[in-house]
RNA sequence: CGGGGAGUGGCGCAGUCUGGUAGCGCACCCGGCUGGGGGCCGGGCGGUCGCAGGUUCAAAUCCUGUCUCCCCGACCA
């Protein structure tokens, strides 16, 4: 592709409300362009580094025999009713013109299971992938950071179907070895974490994390052991000293911070009171150590029940004052061994020091750097969720009717997984992990082009067709190639260059004419490569190119 | 949904407090010079000041309403 002709609106400045690296990187090299909140626009290069990426996804996919097809993004709101999934928040709604309910499909199991409900019916049919790219809708609260967090995107999202659990584990686990080889190929820093189940139900999932400051998703880590924040179980450092004992005065004392200050008493040894209402309708306390906090999507899980805080008037006693009382149930966070604790009185202005057996713990906190896994200590870090693999079981299957007859010609449900991937996510995450001042510096897999050939001197200048000729004959070598053929100034065109983020620059000039070689520059660190004959140079370049790590 | 911020030419901004001919840098167009790190000179094009209503002789500026976008949080099949 010739620069003069390519659609690559480039910017020196960043958008002004901009915060996220690829937000700015990608809007600044012309790679894509927002429409609305949540809603962007691929540009021409931008939508060849999405390709790449979907095309390494599609290969994966298909080399672990899926199937691809195509399924519609309108859906009819009834088979949503039916999946118990209509009344999401996230879910677009709109009617047609005969006022009948329809969705924008958040993802596909309920199409996909549809047509294997329907087709589906002996275990000879099983097991089966089937997959597709295609755009989702989802009413995101709050889209944000450029491209990383989207109201509309495209994924691919593949569904396994299988005649049992064990089957059901084998499709997983060659999910999870398709991702791992996507991610690699694709030349990311990433790790699959533990992941919730969420409110889908569902017996297992893993998430694929790309590390990156603009990442919303914090990640515990220790030497074997990766888990998103929301379901991570660590050992909790030690509890400091505590030498008070009885009932203790702290007037107007209502938070942690203020009570450990009045009665010099660490944080880790007072307990916090979280007041809940279950779903059913009864009263919990639960309790953490001061310096914790509740992780609501744990106890959630830990109480096996939904739950919501529990109103004043339904808590029946002082705020800021909350001990453990006989009149309502009470969990206590694995981090509180047995001993001695300081617990608000159930009174105003007062705390009292308790002594606590040993007895039932519910791991409901949430980690905190330092905490040790294995008796190494964690660390904590930011990361985007690029993809993610799921066991369904018979979740869409039962409600949807997808069931077969086994060999004993006994009616079974079929077992399901869902396994999701965002290319324009790689793509972003590429960008946060793989830039410098100058611009981004992508991962040679997915960038826009494999070699961009800077061409100096005037339009229709010697070093000009020489440029040309490179073009050509590294195209029919085949790389893809981005000549810049434009009659702009060098620094211009280095400048661009670099902001685009091509692997391999080769730079043709005056002094290539001389010397019979064009400059070869790896853009990553901007590190110079031995240049390359400017005839027959494929052979060169090509052996520069793999070189590229 | 709560809190904060912003809408002025393609991008980045000033002007708004204190009403009086819409401005700057970059980009773009034309001519010339230059041609290995966003170069120089000269001449140009381009704006319903988010939208609606109001106050006023006069509104980018004051008042009311409304829409949109961004950030933090809540939320995140």
């Amino acid at each position: 592709m010739r620069l003069s002709r390519l659609f690559l609106p480039t910017e020196r400045q960043p958008p002004a409300d901009a915060e996220a690296v690829s937000h700015k990187l990608l809007v600044r090299a012309g790679l894509v362009r927002q429409v609305g909140a949540g809603l962007w626009s691929w540009l021409p290069a931008g939508w060849r580094a999405h390709q790449r990426v979907a095309q390494i996804v599609r290969e994966e996919i298909d080399g672990i025999g899926g199937q691809e097809m195509l399924m519609p993004v309108l859906n009819p709101a009834e088979i949503w009713k039916r999946s118990g999934r209509y009344d999401i928040d996230e879910l677009f709604k709109l009617d047609d013109r005969k006022g009948a309910p329809h969705v924008l499909a958040l993802t596909h199991e309920e199409i996909v299971t549809l047509h294997v409900a329907a087709a589906v019916k002996s275990y000879r049919d099983l097991p089966k992938i089937l997959y597709h790219f295609q755009t989702k809708g989802r009413d995101e609260a709050r889209p944000r950071a450029g491209v990383l967090r989207t109201r509309e995107f495209i994924m691919k999202d593949s569904y396994s179907f299988d005649r049992d659990e064990e089957g059901l584990a084998a499709s997983y686990d060659l999910h999870a070895e398709a991702y791992a080889r996507i991610m690699e190929r694709c030349g990311l820093e990433w790790y699959a974490v533990e992941s919730d189940v969420g409110m889908m139900g569902g017996i297992g999932a893993h998430e694929y994390m790309a590390p990156c400051p603009s990442g919303e998703n914090d990640v515990a880590l220790a030497p074997g052991y990766a888990a998103n924040t929301e379901v991570a179980t660590a050992e909790p450092q030690p509890a400091g000293e505590l030498t008070l004992s009885g009932e203790l005065h702290t007037p107007g004392a209502m938070t942690i911070e203020a009570v450990s200050s009045a009665l010099g008493v660490p944080k880790s040894r007072l307990l916090k009171a979280f007041p809940i209402v279950l779903d059913s309708g009864s009263r919990v306390d639960v309790f953490v150590r001061g310096d914790h906090r509740v992780n609501e999507i744990k106890l959630q899980n830990a109480l096996k029940s939904g739950f919501r805080p529990a109103r004043e008037e339904e808590i029946g006693r002082p705020p800021g004052f909350l001990g453990p009382t006989n009149q309502v149930k009470t969990v206590y966070d694995a981090a509180i061994g047995e001993g001695s604790w300081v617990v608000g009185a159930n009174r105003p202005g007062y705390h009292e020091v308790i002594e606590l057996p040993a007895g039932e713990r519910l791991d409901v906190r949430t980690v905190v750097e330092g905490d040790t896994v294995n008796g190494a200590p964690i660390r904590i870090e930011p990361a985007i969720e690029v993809g993610n693999i799921f066991k369904l079981a018979t979740r869409f299957s039962e409600p949807l009717g997808a069931r077969y007859l086994d060999e004993n010609g006994k009616e079974q449900l079929v077992w399901m997984g869902s396994y999701g991937i965002g290319p324009a996510r790689i793509a972003a995450a590429a960008v946060e992990q793989s830039h410098d001042e100058q611009g981004i510096s992508w991962p040679k897999a997915i960038a826009p082009y494999d070699v961009e050939v800077v061409a100096l001197g005037k339009p229709g200048s010697d070093e000009a067709a020489a440029a040309e000729a490179l073009y050509d004959e590294l195209r029919a070598a085949g790389l893809s190639v981005l000549l810049d053929d434009r009659a702009a100034g060098a620094g211009e065109k280095f400048t661009d260059a670099e902001l685009l983020g091509c692997p391999l620059r080769l730079t043709v000039g005056r002094r290539s004419l001389e010397s019979g070689e064009a400059e070869a520059v790896a853009r990553r660190g901007r590190t110079d490569l031995d240049p390359v004959p400017l005839t027959g140079a494929a052979e060169a370049v090509l052996e520069r190119w793999r070189a590229l790590p």
